[in-house]
RNA sequence: GGCCCCUUGGUCAAGCGGUUAAGACGCAGCCCUCUCAAGGCUGAAUCAUGGGUUCGAUUCCCGUAGGGGUCACCA
């Protein structure tokens, strides 16, 4: 009785691996191309920390001439959901992330490496575990559930560590025969990993964000084939970052302490183990403590969540970035107009704890890449996310094209363009009030200083009468703005009110406050000479009218 | 609890034995020929704690406290 025999038994359709190795050679790539994966599993939405994460794989890859996975880790069928793949894809797509290789739909693929389903690699895994089994380094284990949960129980009694390993690794040491006649009258079994460590030997590692980390050994005999037939995970990243030749494994920081086991899978399987940088966790502020950004109690962990927001895709990635790299923000404000393709991201540069999310400076990002854009270009991207979230918007974004985009010039396209619009949410707001039936449907006029409403009435008046006209040039028009605070006793400065506040009723600010709050019904606008322009004459003599009483 | 990691202003963070301890967001004030959004300037605000090592520690070592991760036939 043998292993080979107890090999064969298990697994008796299972290829040689050299089959595999030769399948899959090894990358002709540039020296220093990294080859980087993102691994995720269908289970839902993808979480900010997976944005982060595949942010970073691929700019990794990219940066370098090297080859950026979508690998889809399909083992645990139970936590599965419809579409689940094809959600990842176009979330990912969403933010401009394109696998050079893997998936690119639910069952469509790209890449000679592939499979990229786990699921669909259950042949590859068979002959690995095959190939351990012939060499004694992996066994059949009938226990069960029950029996696991016992062992638990007795070493957490006894306070000692828990696990399947050394004298608690129940068939770790029975005899082939045994396992074979076992196997044989159908009995039950996993397989697990015969570990060859200790816990008493220490193993050094080095990871490149965290830097060097000691442990003790792995001596836990791990599943590797689960009862349903497919590897667990532990196993199937051994194999397939091996076989996909992926030089740099990119995770969060939860799987730091999976690297003894790693390590040693890797070592007795005979591969050469990648490189792995563990990332920090994105935290969440809560009440003054830190905690792990979660998908139950924050919908900002959801990616969705910032494209229903309006958030430009540019603007989370960019703030992802700086996260990564605190000197990504010193590097755009140097160079505020490449792609940031051309930023040099440095995994050795991050951050080793984890960075709490702050939503504030995503905004403050957003809007000075909103703030760049054009007026057209900022037309298209808030129509095109009104058409998903907000009809409304739709609507009157589509009335009229040319007004809207004359709206949204206001103090843009100069030195300094308007920096008020931090998400597409935003611009309904921002336009509103430009629209002579919104306007009309619900002004509520709220002078500011000047509450005589026979004064503002008389001010109107007189701004219609003698001083409005829509083709005088912007210094005209403010020159007349002054004219008129002159008339009703306003210092035509600002600066001359301060220096004598007591011979005046107020200042230039004060009367085009009256003619900004008659015309557009709010304290606070743009410029008030481009808002009047774009309304034109008849609108801007209508809504004074209107304000007249 | 075992193992592993972390700790610089409110937040993100530079720093790597000698610095006035950068910068950004936020906050406050001032400035900017009308209010905002910006922009400019100024300001308040940080090395968790106790021991070492050293001529000198934010920086190196040890302990303490606090935080995080992980201990599945989940990934």
């Amino acid at each position: 009785m043998s292993y080979k025999e107890l090999a064969d038994l298990i697994f008796p359709n299972a290829k040689e691996i050299s089959y595999y190795e030769e399948k899959y050679p090894e990358r002709n790539l540039k020296e220093g191309a990294k080859v980087t994966r993102f691994a995720p599993s269908p289970t839902g939405f993808i979480h900010i920390g997976g944005l982060y994460g595949s942010t970073i794989d691929r700019k990794i890859a990219k940066q370098s001439d090297g080859v950026f996975i979508l690998r889809i880790e399909d083992t645990d069928q139970k936590r599965e959901i419809e579409n689940g793949v094809e959600q990842i894809v176009s979330s990912l797509n969403d933010f401009g992330i394109i696998p050079d290789e893997g998936m690119i739909s639910e069952t469509e693929e790209k890449g000679n490496y592939g499979p990229y389903k786990q699921s669909e690699r259950k042949e590859i895994y068979e002959a690995y575990a095959k190939s351990l089994i012939e060499k004694g380094l992996a066994y059949p284990c009938f226990c069960t559930p029950e029996e696991l949960e016992e062992i638990r129980k007795k070493q957490e009694a006894a306070k000692i560590r828990p696990g399947y390993y050394g004298v608690w690794a129940k068939y770790r040491n029975l005899p082939v025969g045994e396992a074979i006649e076992k196997i044989k009258n159908g009995e039950k079994y996993i397989i697990r990993f015969k570990s060859q460590g200790s816990e008493d030997r220490k193993i050094k590692h080095h990871d490149v964000i965290k830097g060097n980390i000691d442990f003790p050994e792995n001596d836990q005999d791990i599943v590797i084939i689960k009862a349903d037939g497919l590897p667990t995970y532990h196993f199937a990243h051994a194999i397939d970052d091996h076989l996909m030749r992926v030089t740099h494994v990119i995770r969060g920081d939860e799987w730091v302490s999976s690297i003894p086991l790693h390590l040693e899978l890797f070592k007795t399987l005979g591969f050469k183990p990648p490189k792995y940088a563990h990332t920090a966790t994105i935290m969440k502020d809560d009440n003054g403590s830190k905690r792990k950004i979660s998908k139950r109690k924050d919908p900002e962990a959801a990616v969705s969540y910032y494209h229903e927001q309006g958030i430009p895709s540019d603007a989370v990635i960019e703030y992802l970035l700086n996260i990564a790299n605190s000197n990504f923000e010193e590097w755009r404000r140097s160079n505020p107009d490449k792609s940031i393709d051309e930023f040099e991201l440095s995994l050795n540069k991050m951050g080793v704890s984890g960075a709490v999310f702050d939503m504030v400076k995503l905004l403050d990002i957003s809007k000075t890449i909103i703030c760049k854009m054009s007026a057209e270009e900022i037309y298209n991207k808030s129509l095109e996310w009104a058409k998903r979230y907000d009809s409304d918007l739709q609507e009157l974004l589509e009335r009229d094209k040319d007004y809207a985009i004359k709206i949204l010039n206001i103090e843009r396209g100069n030195v300094k363009p308007r920096k008020d619009i931090a998400k597409w949410s935003d611009v309904k707001n921002t336009m509103e009030y430009m629209y002579e039936d919104r306007f009309f449907n619900n002004v509520n006029y709220e002078y500011q200083k000047i509450n005589d409403k026979a004064e503002i009435s008389k001010i109107l008046q007189s701004y219609l009468e003698k001083h409005f006209d829509i083709s005088d040039d912007k210094q005209t028009w403010f020159d007349k703005m002054k004219d008129l605070a002159e008339e009703f006793g306003y210092a035509r400065e600002v600066k001359e009110f301060k220096k004598e506040p007591e011979k005046y009723k107020g200042h230039v600010g004060d009367i085009s406050m009256v003619i900004r709050v008659a015309i557009t019904g709010r304290q606070n606008t743009p410029d008030l000479y481009e808002i009047m322009q774009v309304l034109g004459k008849e609108q801007v003599e209508k809504r004074i009218k209107n304000a007249i009483q």
